[in-house]
DNA sequence: CCCGCGATTCGC
DNA sequence: CGAATCGCGGGA
């Protein structure tokens, strides 16, 4: 008999676990242990989760046969990934310099993540303190490792070695499934054509059961269903185990498909012309089953919407499903409903909101193949579905596709991938491209459509006033808002309309400064100006979790001359309270939307005109659709203009074409007061007149002259360390290391100190490159990540493709 | 000379 | 990640 192994990847996320072991798959689970499904091995002195890759694989040259240990217990009967996701996950991992692991942990629910735990158990003559100490004084208890230090678990071993205590390893499956009685009827048909023959002929129940078993030989039915179709007693079941016809197993229960659509069925709505062809070009592509990616360039208000759900239900006509991106779910709620109403209980959203068992029995459904439709943001990339026919991610330019945090990925770059591996059409769209994908939409690499009228017939795009603020500061003395835009408020508000006011937070704080000494409060951790809150009266860190009390007097001079500087969306309302008293306003920042649901009540509100005015930050500038808002009022519009990006203007413009398109979309006619201190702004001027084209070729030639994407793929190599000289020194010798071995073509930034040197008590450097091939370095920085695993200890060092935030 | 504890190593 | 093992320093 030939042994037969399997590659398993190990729960265990490390530079060098970084790899397939091989294990040998004992005879009594030959049958269960399949591609995709999660099993429990021997690793090391313990036992760990892992996934299996491949099976009947050779033993590989370099290990013996005794060095390889058994896969312990199968945990799945059905795998959990597909092939798709095992392939999925190995590009990815080589791709963004991360673990293989931690993309298969991302692609389950986290109920199928095995929790670790140790079960201490108390034994004969184990002290009451120490019982108290590590058993909250009881016979067993369950712990995970961080509930006891290091110096704890040392006490706790040692009682285990004397015999005091026991310690038993427990891996949890979370993913509790719900199983019901059911029975398979057995593949051997002489059994089944046998005992025909010596039936008696009064057994009509039994002969009742074996006709239907000999129809569906091998097949499994629950209790429920057999006793459903066949009309017999279940005593009659228990026979058919009893001779061998049949075998016992729990099943999964199958849930009801969740009811999450409001009911109401949303009309399909006639398209206009642009939209017909943009819709012609990706059916087309659908039927032909063509893995074209379209970008689909529509002005805000165009309808692209409405042409994603049409081509999405003629995927479904065809039998294949559909993926739906959204940047952020929490702030496209109209998106979401629009979608679940359109396709109803075909549809499962993946939101935030849902508790992990929900999420759990949202990916059942989906995996089970009821689902047609899903929606859902950057994670949902990865909804196993297995019949893909079109993928749409919507406001494909949102920076909220690109997760920063380790493992790096970008939905937008696995919507493609997934695309070309079910040869389905891929549509990015949006108002405002990338200049990365608008680029390559010019090269041909994608294929362009473009909306450029506003579905509404009577709709137009509203009209854009720019106001220097320098002149308004001349005039009143420091506000907010400009004569202009007080103006227009005063009429919109008159005539029963409502306005969108965008108070823009990029780059901004608001912080306290000392006015005699200059003084700035400063987070200890950090380093950075600490942000004030003034609901809850204290100065936050941004960046980590640190809190203090604002200072009534100058720590640094003693003066009490101590103010707040800048601007939040509070101190706008209260200055709102005080110039338009007679209207309410619903505030929407992070404060305000922190609680659950508390975003889509202020919208509800909103959009029952219980106020007239809506003031927030950039999440009033997306994908709102509120028909009487007819004016839209940038408060501020150039804050981040000056930060150190590359990509800071153009975030500008997108962000002010975004907020302008939420007026006007109805019948009435709506216009737009950007206020500004950099009046000629490129960034200002373009959006002023809706022309992204105009944008995008002047900056396009700014990029070009700066050597920046779309021109170059980039490469952010991040060094941290407690120790600020331990760092810079390691981060140089990286960088030397480098342009010894890089390929000439590519170019080289740093290392240097990140704008954000200090960051929760680590200090950090990054190196740029620029590279015209986005792969001709990868090979040479996985080897370098390999070589910092051995660095200093506390070193550590991040490898970013196509950063969204730079130095 | 032994033990307690942080550092280091290695896993199929 | 976590267990076993290494090696340094302190204590009787």
């Amino acid at each position: 008999m030939t042994l037969t192994y399997a590659q398993v990847v190990v729960d265990v996320p490390t530079q060098q676990t970084n790899r397939p072991y091989t294990y040998l798959i004992p005879d009594e689970i030959q049958d269960e242990v399949q591609p995709g499904v999660r099993v429990l091995v021997a690793f090391g002195h313990r036992s760990v989760l892992g996934y299996v890759l491949k099976i009947g694989v050779e033993l590989p040259a370099d290990l013996a046969v005794d060095q390889v240990k058994d896969i312990l217990t199968v945990l799945d009967d059905h795998p959990v990934l597909s092939q798709e996701m095992l392939d999925l996950s190995e590009e990815l991992a080589q791709t963004n310099f991360s673990f293989q692991v931690s993309f298969l942990a991302l692609m389950l629910p986290t109920a199928l993540k095995a929790s670790y735990k140790k079960r201490l158990r108390a034994q004969a003559d184990l002290l009451p303190a120490d019982r108290v100490a590590y058993l909250d004084g009881q016979e067993e208890r369950l712990v995970k490792t961080k509930d006891f230090s290091a110096k704890e678990w040392r006490h706790v071993r040692q009682l285990a070695a004397a015999g005091q205590l026991s310690i038993e390893t427990v891996i949890e499956n979370k993913g509790r499934i719900k199983t019901e009685l059911a029975y398979q009827v057995t593949s051997d048909q002489d059994l089944l054509g046998q005992a025909e023959e010596t039936l008696r002929k009064s057994a009509k129940s039994q002969a009742a059961l074996l006709a239907f078993c000999q129809e569906h030989p091998g097949e499994t039915f629950t209790k429920r269903d057999w006793l459903a179709q066949l009309d017999v007693a279940a005593a009659t079941l228990t026979t058919g185990v009893k001779n061998g016809w049949l075998v016992k197993r729990q099943v999964e229960q199958k849930r009801r498909p969740g009811a999450m659509a409001s009911g109401k069925v949303e009309a399909v709505k006639v398209l206009n012309e642009d939209q017909q062809k943009a819709y012609d070009a990706v059916t087309a592509a659908i039927t032909a089953n063509e893995k074209t990616t379209f970008l689909l360039e529509g002005i805000t208000g165009s309808g692209k919407t409405e042409v994603y759900l049409q081509a999405a239900q003629k995927a479904i006509d065809q039998g294949e499903q559909v993926l739906f991106l959204v940047p952020e779910i929490a702030l496209t709620p109209q998106m979401q409903k629009r979608v679940a109403d359109r396709f109803g209980d075909a549809t499962a959203v993946l939101h935030s909101g849902l508790s992990a068992g929900e999420r759990y029995d949202e990916w059942r459904r989906i995996q089970s193949g009821q689902v047609k439709v899903v929606v859902g943001a950057r994670s949902a990339v990865f909804a196993p579905l297995a019949k893909l026919g079109l993928i749409i991610v919507d406001e494909e330019h949102e920076t909220s596709y690109s997760q920063s945090e380790n493992p790096h990925y970008s939905a937008r770059d696995v919507a493609l991938w997934r695309g070309a591996y079910h040869q389905a059409p891929v549509v990015l769209g949006s108002a405002t491209p990338s200049l990365e994908s608008r680029a390559r939409a010019q090269k041909g690499v994608y294929q362009l459509l473009t909306l450029t009228k506003r579905a509404a017939a009577a709709a137009t795009l509203p009209p854009v006033e720019i106001v220097d603020m320098r002149q308004t500061v001349v005039l009143k003395g420091d506000t907010n808002f400009s004569t202009e835009l007080l103006e227009k408020l005063k009429d919109h508000l008159a005539r029963g309309e409502q306005a969108v006011l965008l108070l823009n937070r990029r780059g901004f704080s608001s912080f306290v400064m000392c006015r005699d000494c200059g003084y700035v409060p400063k987070d200890p951790n950090c380093n950075l100006a600490m942000t004030l809150h003034m609901d809850t009266k204290t100065l936050k860190c941004h960046y980590c979790d640190f809190q203090a009390p604002i200072p009534r007097v100058c720590p640094s001079c003693g003066s009490k001359r101590i103010r707040y500087y800048g601007t939040g969306t509070e101190k706008v309302q209260e200055e709102l309270s005080r110039v338009l008293p007679e209207y309410p306003v619903i505030r929407l920042d992070q404060d305000t939307t922190k609680k659950k649901g508390a975003m889509a009540q202020a919208l509800a509100d909103f959009g029952a005109k219980k106020a007239q005015i809506l003031l927030g930050t950039q999440m009033v500038a997306k994908g709102l659709d509120f028909e009487d808002v007819t004016l839209v009022g940038v408060l501020n519009a150039d804050t981040g203009l000056g930060l150190p990006d590359f990509r800071a203007s153009e975030k500008t413009f997108e962000l002010l074409t975004q907020v302008a398109g939420r007026a006007g979309r109805g019948d009435r006619a709506g216009e737009v007061v950007i206020q500004t201190f950099n009046p000629k702004h490129y960034a200002l001027t373009f959006a002023q007149h809706h022309d992204y084209e105009g944008f995008y070729r002047q900056e396009m030639a700014i990029r070009h002259a700066g050597e920046f994407p779309p021109y170059y793929y980039t490469i952010q190599i991040q060094s941290s360390h407690p120790d600020e000289n331990l760092v810079a020194v390691q981060s140089a010798k990286i960088g030397l290391w480098l342009r010894k071995k890089l390929p000439k073509d590519v170019l080289m930034l740093g290392p240097s100190p990140q704008a954000i040197a200090k960051l929760k008590g680590r200090y950090y450097f990054q190196i740029l490159l620029k590279l015209k091939k986005p792969h001709e370095a990868d090979a040479l920085l996985r080897d370098l990540v390999d070589r910092s695993q051995k660095a200093e200890a506390g070193f550590q060092l991040s490898v970013k493709r196509d950063p969204v935030t730079f130095m």
